[in-house]
DNA sequence: AAAGATTGCGCAATAT
DNA sequence: AATATTGCGCAATCTT
């Protein structure tokens, strides 16, 4: 019943969501799937797994979070709230209240000195940066494509499912029958062809 | 083979992460499952659909992006780079070089007076802050836990086609095998039971 | 090495 | 009134 010649609409654009990459480590758990699979493997961009990790948001940053700590405030006492200049216009950078170098960062990366002080005003400096915010919403927005193609595409895998599932009653319900029908006959006139093992 | 008690899982843990919401209009074609789907339909947050749009960064907004447009500056020309303030230290805000109130704004929300000032340093404007970087990183978290399940559940659910099609192969080979037999020995000894829709 | 892509972060405007 | 979301720009990285 029904075309069966679905997995086609959303699955498609999705897929083609995922360029070439070859991602080594995968969120999940690896190889979830790898037995029957396919087309499975590639999918998602493991969020801050591939190398991402621990950045330095010109700031400390390693405490809080970390198993199940309720999102403490990064700046888990130390001063006060070292916090306040995450984001923006520290024009000219290091130029605030504290700058605190509290001393539990690695022994590497330290100074404040900023590499060849790239200075803000500078043409340059804004031409990158306008750069770097046009290229965040481009990636936010594939982002958000990808994530949409994603929840589509489970969707459409669950009705795909529950229609299979329908199918594998009904065959299976058929199957019983033929079996039945098969056996009463077998009782009558017992021949050859075994009927309990057509294709099993 | 295998259990067959299988669906659980991923699938489990994605769906509590949806508490009780009942959004209004999907982001995909609203009801695209209907038919036979149950527990289908609540899933993802609509993205820039809920009533989120047209957000103001203490500025206006509006030219760039929309149709497909590659991500043009935001603040497209104007001026100059109306931008590089869009997220922090305005510490009291209003005091850099132009404010440009361009004629572009709604005869509404317009003058810079910022409700009754809610002067920067405050305590309370820190505490605010703080609370809210706190609830962002939640939130954050959260979206991004919803989102790996989703694509776990995705990769799950087609694991799961594939096994339901592998299985709706095989009784479909068995049955055809049987239906075989059983027209064999109708030609043998026609009786009664049609053998041409058992279940069907 | 340089440009673009990602991603965590804080801010501010909204939503709930 | 408080928390939850979400677009934005920044900066550090990663990828190409």
């Amino acid at each position: 019943m029904m075309s069966d010649s679905r997995v086609s609409s959303v699955i498609q654009e999705w897929a083609s969501s995922y360029p070439s990459q070859a991602h080594s480590l995968n969120p999940v758990s690896s190889n979830q799937v790898a037995s029957t699979g396919q087309l499975v493997q590639m999918d998602m961009i493991p969020y801050g797994q591939t190398q991402g990790m621990m950045r330095v948001g010109t700031e400390d940053r390693v405490a809080g979070q970390m198993m199940g700590l309720p999102y403490l405030p990064y700046s888990t006492s130390c001063v006060g709230n070292t916090s306040s200049m995450g984001g923006t216009n520290h024009h000219q950078s290091h130029s605030s209240p504290q700058q605190d170098f509290s001393p539990f960062l690695l022994p590497s990366m330290r100074s404040p000195v900023p590499k060849r002080s790239i200075s803000k005003d500078s043409a340059e400096y804004r031409m990158r940066r306008e750069r770097n915010n046009i290229a965040v919403r481009k990636s936010r927005d594939k982002a958000r494509r990808r994530i949409l193609l994603t929840q589509q595409r489970a969707v459409q895998l669950q009705d795909e499912n529950q229609k299979l599932q329908l199918r594998i009653g009904q065959l299976t319900q058929e199957l019983d029958t033929l079996k039945h029908i098969l056996s009463q006959r077998h009782l009558q006139g017992g021949e050859d062809s075994a009927v309990g093992e057509a294709g099993m």
